[in-house]
DNA sequence: GTCTATATAGGGATAGAC
DNA sequence: GTCTATCCCTATATAGAC
């Protein structure tokens, strides 16, 4: 049972983070929504920060999959809207990180290096998949205007889900918060597009309304 | 010494949680750091909740200023400009509150409520500069990209300084920091805006790199 | 592996003397 | 208004039995 266990405890940490914020979540609550004791969660972890540094790693992992361009060819809009929908799923799935993110990193050096890896990945592929679109001539856009927009999206993806709890408050369904979040990053990208991509993407706006 | 006392309080209070974060300072250090007694400091407060809250009204009250457009005549860059340093200005005074802005906002239902409030004058203030700006014919957007625009400039903002100090740390200086912020802000208008306004814009890049 | 029991520490908050 | 002393509670973490 002991793989099992461990495995228990990293679900359970995850869901009562994502739910109720990593500082609101002691080890005591973790163990008492399992049913184990303090000191059996403890035979598991080193301590909490064991705990967040596993899910991080398993977070890091799931982001990088959904960073990695595999694309051969030029990517189009339709690549950009699924790239970012792994992107958003995998924020969400690990939201707790997002919720206190500041507060996260500040007490934990080694979260803060590798928290700042993972958005030099995804400036990076945001850089090349701007990049693709301005060589398959879907949007035209200066080099100068693509860095500003990398950092754009780089800010909006991140704070999307803390924005929307603080606008809206919980009240909306997840794939709709995902999907608005999704369109809200897209909409950066419009005024750069040639007219047809352009059209088709306000086009969508209607499906996303407050 | 009463007025004195409370106010003390609430200005090392202040600097505090702007330095360490809220959730990271206790009544104990406060009382510490003034050279006076927790008792002391409970006389003068019913709370830690209450410190936090007269702290926000003063926020509240500033933010309220700062996004009260005194214009008269239609708006130019340069008072855009100007409106989002005072905006801006105030978020770094009160940075801790945007730290950890989920946190505190879950933990307290009035200050949810009331920074709702700050947000829905914030996107009106940034919708009627931009009508404003379309008016005059210093930009060309309709409608529902100046909506598209509101969410965008009001995110953006809300999270500059989390996303400026979890992408460079502590090390940039405040004037700078802010700057940038400002400056990542006036790009999303850039290309809404006419040839004269966005190359005088674009130009000033270079004056805020990395 | 798991439990019970407990050590240690710290935070929020109050009572009552001065 | 201010201090001292203290209560209560909760959090992290460990020791040692089973």
């Amino acid at each position: 049972m002991a793989r099992r266990t461990r495995e228990r405890i990293l679900e359970t940490s995850l869901a009562m983070f994502n739910a109720a914020g990593e500082p609101n979540v002691t080890t005591n609550h973790i163990a008492d929504e399992l049913g184990i004791s303090p000191g059996n969660l403890y035979y598991h972890f080193r301590n909490k920060d064991d705990i967040v540094g596993q899910l991080f790693a398993r977070y890091e992992q799931r982001m990088d999959e959904a960073l990695t361009a595999p694309q051969q060819r030029l990517p189009d809009l339709e690549d950009v809207w699924l790239q970012l929908h792994l992107v958003f799923e995998c924020m969400w799935d690990f939201r707790f990180l997002y919720r206190d993110l500041v507060d996260i990193l500040a007490r934990n050096r080694t979260l803060r290096l590798r928290f700042g890896r993972v958005l030099e990945r995804a400036a990076g592929a945001a850089r090349q998949v701007l990049h693709g679109l301005v060589e398959s001539g879907a949007m035209r856009a200066s080099s100068s205007e693509i860095e500003a927009l990398v950092e754009s999206i780089l800010l909006i993806a991140t704070f999307w889900l803390d924005y929307d709890a603080v606008r809206h408050g919980a009240t909306r369904e997840q794939p709709q918060r995902l999907a608005r979040g999704i369109h809200q990053v897209m909409l950066l990208l419009a005024p750069y597009l040639r007219e047809a991509e352009r059209a088709h993407l306000t086009g969508l706006a209607g499906a996303y309304r407050a």
